[in-house]
DNA sequence: TTCATATATTCAAATATTTCGATGTGTATT
DNA sequence: AATACACATCGAAATATTTGAATATATGAA
């Protein structure tokens, strides 16, 4: 992983609307639906969109559509590749 | 670890600049000089001291004064933590 | 096909970040 | 004391981000 995707990376979860969204993850047991987001977050339906476009963007999210619906799978591999350079930064 | 602190801690590390002066730590043994990061990076010195600032305010590096010149530790006691709340968005 | 629902996109305003030149502050050297 | 050095702060310009209203697109239902 390099530095501009661990610059994005950061990028993605440097607001804590953002950070909601993943730690939402902890309660929902797999995947998210859109609408979830949209309640969870006290902000207007674009606004969503656009926080969940930039962790979609930095691949910490995968889009699935279902239907006329959006369900979003936390990507646990670039998650632990970031992880794991936050960890080299150690020795 | 709250949601405004890992927000801070992640705007500071999405910047190539700031990146590059956490892995400079890999290559120096223990701590990095401000004049070190003034020759690492291709930035002028407010720049550079501004970039220094972000990762000092969030608690990334710690600032020891040293007669007129700066030397900076990695505190990896932050670091671990947010690595800890990342790694607990995986349950 | 028509209508409603779910989500994305466009546009603009407000705010934040990055950068650098100029200057300020503190410390060592002479 | 005068000067030089190391770093910080200020001010302004350029750019990026966040937000929401308006609108577009895609899908399912009637």
């Amino acid at each position: 992983m390099d530095n501009k995707k661990i610059e994005k990376i950061s990028r993605a979860l440097s607001d804590t609307n953002r950070i909601a969204i993943l730690q939402e993850f902890k309660k929902k047991k797999d995947c998210l639906y859109c609408a979830e987001v949209n309640d969870l977050l006290d902000l207007t339906q674009p606004s969503v969109s656009h926080h969940l476009k930039q962790l979609v963007d930095a691949d910490l999210l995968v889009p699935q559509k279902e239907g006329r619906n959006f369900k979003y799978l936390l990507n646990e591999t670039v998650l632990n590749e970031y992880i794991a350079c936050l960890n080299s930064l150690k020795d």
